[in-house]
DNA sequence: ATTAGCACTCTACAGAGCAGAGTGCTAACA
DNA sequence: TGTTAGCACTCTGCTCTGTAGAGTGCTAAT
């Protein structure tokens, strides 16, 4: 365990850097922080917290930079946890009131508060319907030869999709259909939907087998609609203006990986305990992102968790504020997605 | 008029600028195309070509670029009409089959297609509903005190959207409104379903006014939802390739410009010609991309110009391809639009 | 244990010098 | 008269050099 003024040291050396992104120095310390002691002191001390491997070099005489296992440290034992003010906690509340109206919207939105206040990537990862439970689907006229499927889950999610209408037929067949399947799948999760219920159902119809199998087709196809498109991703453009990402090249090959949606869900789709969890530099698993940080944390709703949102950047981030955003997130999204969705 | 020197002179100068990215001086040309005179030559032409305001000098011992004027020459006297080659169309034609399901997909791809094919940032202005025609809207039930309103339009476009139910009104009520704004509505454009028409239906109905108005509202806000997000951008990242924007500070203040989505709506919606027109630096009349070209095409659903779709990149851009593809689009996106979504 | 002093190291920046590419002008040539 | 070779000139971009500034580690004194 380090000593009082050695935290102290990493403390300041973490803060400065975060807000300067400048190597600090030993002067730079005794000057800002009044710890009651020479540059040179600082000076031994920083050699001891480098041997340690709280803090780096990036050349002989230049000041030091935290690893990032002092990042670590600064995270669970030096951060004091902070609350965000009521000012912005009002601002954010008004940004959903004003910009919100639809579901989407408030995760798109999500995405930008979050990206806006801490100036970094957000990532907001939308619960998938399959986690909800099939409440009704459900046919509607739209011309002779094809129809509106609606697909209705208990949470309030509506997928929609125009479909031809299988030649042979009629409406009333695919109201039928319907009514069937409706009886049957009502109240079960979309997980819990196999093909062997969808058997069972077939058999109990006595219709022709081309015909089910049009009507699953369907109502798979709108399952897979529904599960596109469930990671949106702001600010990142946020990216320029962060000193680590002055080399072009750097930025480019970060936003390429950005592409890969399907990795950053699947990362946080890993995310096991509820709350806010940091991970720094090389403790993430996937390698496209070893020198950045990433705060997540999920939310619920109803108490059951259903999604995660997160915030990444580079390991040199505002750790206290980033993770105040996200406990907020945390402990409210599932409020507000309550109050504008369903 | 040019002569035919200068135009093959100032043909070499844009093509070889157009893939060099750099100044072209008259030893080059005469190295590179097999004009039978010397570099002397070429250079007094070059002379003349600047004076008629067709190239520049960035200093007085570089090569010369193309001004605006000069890419205007090219683009209307020098560009030979050139098509896509087939391998490219069958591979756009695959890329849609295999990742367009939904209506908004095929916009989305679009986007993705002409960023990655032109290497520049593309913009998919998607056909406003206001445009189409009303068909008839629906509740349909979802619990006690909330219902799912789905509006359809004659182009198969479906909105929805899960509301509280007014006090006061039961499901069977709703239908009843319901019908009765569908029997007077049906067919006509948004455009056309003025508070006037409105205001007749609802003495019709002799119903609550309060009621009625919590109705309209609610197609109103349905309406709303479709007006939003109706443009695409596509390539945003391909900025970061192109020499032009090596300078950061650039690039971010440009992707900021894009974020004012609609104002760059404003532009596209105002193509009145139907086809491909060519906008040339200043030729654009906002002011944020006066140092950009854009190439911009309408297309059609049913004969009818429904929406544009444009490329936006330095005014160095390879304009034979970038045409060629909207061209292609130009004919085609009506096709595929009306063969995955309705 | 702390500190002042000192020699040393590394970066960032500015200026000098040079090679390379390009130009305009002039005079010679066909 | 149109074309070309030759030449002096200009501007950029690169490398090299020197210097100021910040920072370090070590040693010896307090």
């Amino acid at each position: 365990m380090l000593d009082k003024r050695k935290r102290s040291i990493l403390q300041a050396i973490v803060d400065d850097y975060i807000s300067t992104a400048e190597p600090i120095g030993s002067r730079t310390i005794a000057r800002k922080h009044d710890l009651g002691v020479s540059p040179a002191t600082i000076r031994n001390e920083m050699a001891d917290l480098e041997l340690l491997g709280y803090i780096e070099q990036l050349h002989t005489s230049s000041g030091r930079i935290p690893s990032a296992k002092g990042y670590r440290f600064y995270v669970d034992s030096l951060l004091a946890p902070t609350q965000m003010s009521d000012k912005e906690i009002a601002l954010i509340k008004n940004w959903y009131q004003e910009k919100t109206r639809h579901v989407e919207e408030v995760f798109q939105e999500t995405a930008k508060i979050l990206s806006k206040i801490t100036s970094n990537i957000s990532l907001v990862l939308v619960p998938q319907v399959t986690q909800c439970a099939f409440k009704y689907l459900k046919f509607l006229p739209f011309d002779d030869c094809r129809a509106i499927l609606v697909v209705v889950t208990d949470t309030g999610f509506v997928e929609n999709k125009v479909i031809d209408i299988p030649t042979g037929l009629s409406f009333n067949d695919l109201q039928r259909i319907a009514e069937h399947i409706n009886k049957r799948l009502s109240g079960l999760s979309f997980d819990n939907i196999e093909l062997s219920i969808l058997r069972e159902i077939q058999n109990d119809m006595l219709i022709n087998v081309d015909l089910f199998e049009t009507a699953i087709g369907i109502l798979k196809q709108a399952l897979v609609v529904e599960k596109n498109e469930r990671l949106y991703l702001g600010g990142t453009t946020q990216l320029l203006s962060q000193p680590e990402f002055k080399n072009i090249e750097k930025v480019k090959s970060f936003l390429d990986m950005l592409e890969e949606e399907h990795l950053l869900a699947n990362i946080l789709q890993n995310q096991k305990n509820d709350g806010v969890i940091v991970t720094i530099g090389d403790e993430n698993k996937y390698s496209g992102i070893q020198d950045c940080s990433m705060v997540q944390a999920t939310y619920r709703i109803d108490g059951q968790v259903v999604g995660t949102v997160a915030v990444l950047g580079p390991t040199r981030m505002d750790y206290g504020k980033v993770m105040s955003v996200l406990e907020f997130m945390h402990n409210h999204l599932g409020e507000v997605l309550r109050k504008y969705k369903v």
